[in-house]
DNA sequence: GTCTGCATGTAACTGGTTACATGATTAT
DNA sequence: ATAATCATGTAACCAGTTACATGCAGAC
């Protein structure tokens, strides 16, 4: 149910129309749940429905028509709830680990390149969110507020993207050293 | 499609029946990729209708019937495909993120609650994990084939927990620490 | 004249969860 | 008695993805 409470939040900070938030989504909130424009589209009707959001058409010239939803004070209400409420621990699904644990019933090359690949996907992600730390966080002591809770979830992709390609890295490691363990100690 | 996958890399170590299969997914499998047993009964029937597994009924006195699968020769070269193909970097899904973010629209002390909650609950497992790297994989670097595969995956889960905790009380600290400022600094 | 952006939508499908049912055996 | 374990299943539901459709505006 968190995405509910994902449009909460972005519309709660600005109201905005289906697309705008599809397009907010992409950043920020997008890193730690994603949705697509449909998926979005489907869950402001039920909201609209449930009396969370109100929405306006609002014409425009030149441009198509769109619908704009803020949130009503029954919306600010559950999202006040929800975060209060206690959530689970999500599972972890991570198709990779399936393949590396799969490793010896297939081509152990080819696992070791989809793990590099991995490998350098998540540096990408580390590098971009270390930019965005350095650029809109330069004084993160100072922060409070949401900006500060902004900042504390970055962190948290942070880690766990550090995480990640710790452990491809390390896998990498490991896999190639029994590929090939005498060229390894060769001067 | 993981979950296919997955069951066939455990059948394919050892058969077994779908009953069998859940209660192998609350361990090592299980920590990275979940399933529930109706779940794994559903998509036993479709690999089977793909000639990926072969069934065979078991009838048992004192105990109900069971229906065991082996890997045929067409699910292992699926299973060996599959390893081979490139996989997206699934994308992160973390409703605690969504909470903290949305802090500053709902009772903060509850979210540090709820992240003190999630912190406690990620010390376990990574506990958990700690004990079963010690007890099961003593000499990590004599490992080859499938224990060494395991082993990695479980390093996975260790590095993924200890971020986890570490986010945690990163977040904790920085929460608690603007609600009470004054008071950190007091003799 | 083709491509990108704005803006919304339907329909079909996949993957997974929840709730419930059955019925015997063994352990407390 | 009653609870847990073994073993499988149906049915309804929820969340999310993929594919496709529409149609105009402005840029190249």
């Amino acid at each position: 149910m968190a995405l509910e409470h994902a449009l909460l939040v972005s519309l709660t900070e600005r109201f905005g129309s289906g697309y705008e938030l599809a397009r907010r989504f992409d950043k920020s909130i997008g890193f730690f749940w994603s949705a697509t424009h449909q998926q979005i589209y489907r869950v402001l009707r039920r909201m609209e429905e449930l009396g969370w959001i109100d929405g306006t058409a609002v014409t425009q010239d030149g441009r198509p028509d769109k619908k704009v939803y803020r949130v009503s004070p029954a919306g600010s209400a559950e999202l006040a709830r929800w975060i209060a409420e206690p959530t689970e621990p999500g599972k972890l699904r991570d198709e990779l680990a399936v393949k590396i644990r799969a490793a010896a019933h297939g081509d152990i090359a080819a696992v070791c390149a989809e793990v590099a690949r991995h490998r350098d996907r998540h540096a990408e992600r580390l590098e971009l969110y270390r930019l965005m730390e350095k650029k809109d966080f330069p004084a993160p002591d100072q922060l409070s507020g949401t900006a500060l809770h902004q900042y504390l979830v970055l962190r948290g992709g942070i880690r766990v993207e550090e995480g990640f390609t710790q452990w491809c890295q390390e896998v990498l490691d490991a896999l190639e050293h029994t590929r090939t363990p005498e060229r390894q100690r060769r001067p």
